[in-house]
DNA sequence: GTCGAACTACGATAGATCTCGTACTATGGG
DNA sequence: CCCATAGTACGAGATCTATCGTAGTTCGAC
């Protein structure tokens, strides 16, 4: 049970879904925080105005695009941002998309 | 009449704004075929499977988030990507997106 | 002026999606 | 075992949006 969170694979990985995973705000702020914090967080630590269930459905979405990795670990769901599959698939997006300052 | 089109100036581009209108692959397939064209291209004269107003939504859609500028000429819009804009703005985002594969 | 071409405006509709509440599962501490 | 914590599943409501058809505008050609 390394791995029972779906994840897709780098080169299924598809430019449409990694923008539309981003053009939400919400998960916008989860990506930017996770990359800032660097090493994997717990998903549940980062604050955001809106529901669990609500968080749990944009984490989903950025897992399916291939944005964030999600591991568990006991009850809880450490999170990472797929840096090195997003730059070596979209060299310059992440980056791009993440020092823009609004 | 002053009904000139609208475009946001360049500190008004949102980024969620510009990737929300990346993300959808009509508008992406248009951005593209502008970009690879280079100079000012007639919009209607890139094809599409939609419509001429579905088109025209989409034109509006980009126009709006500004990742095109266009103008009128006759009874056509001659549309371009708004290259200086985006990469003064978020550098190498533009180039990242469109050189994308897939 | 009349006609057609290019485009926009508007309304309608079907589907996506963001949000929430409730119910449920799984894990770990006492 | 009991219970609290972290998260998911599911369904519902509200909003957004992609698409279309039809009608209207603007411009150039004749």
């Amino acid at each position: 049970m390394s791995d029972e969170l779906v994840h897709p694979e780098r080169d299924e990985i598809r430019i449409e879904a990694v923008l539309h995973a981003l053009a939400d705000p919400v998960r916008l702020h989860l990506v930017r925080e996770m990359d800032r914090i660097g090493v994997g967080v717990a998903c549940g630590a980062i604050e955001l105005p809106v529901t669990k269930s609500t968080r749990t459905h944009h984490l989903r979405t950025l897992r399916e695009a291939g944005v964030i990795r999600m591991r568990k670990e006991g009850t809880s769901r450490i999170g990472t941002v797929r840096r090195d599959d997003l730059d070596a698939r979209y060299p310059g997006l992440l980056t791009a998309i993440l020092s823009a300052e609004n």
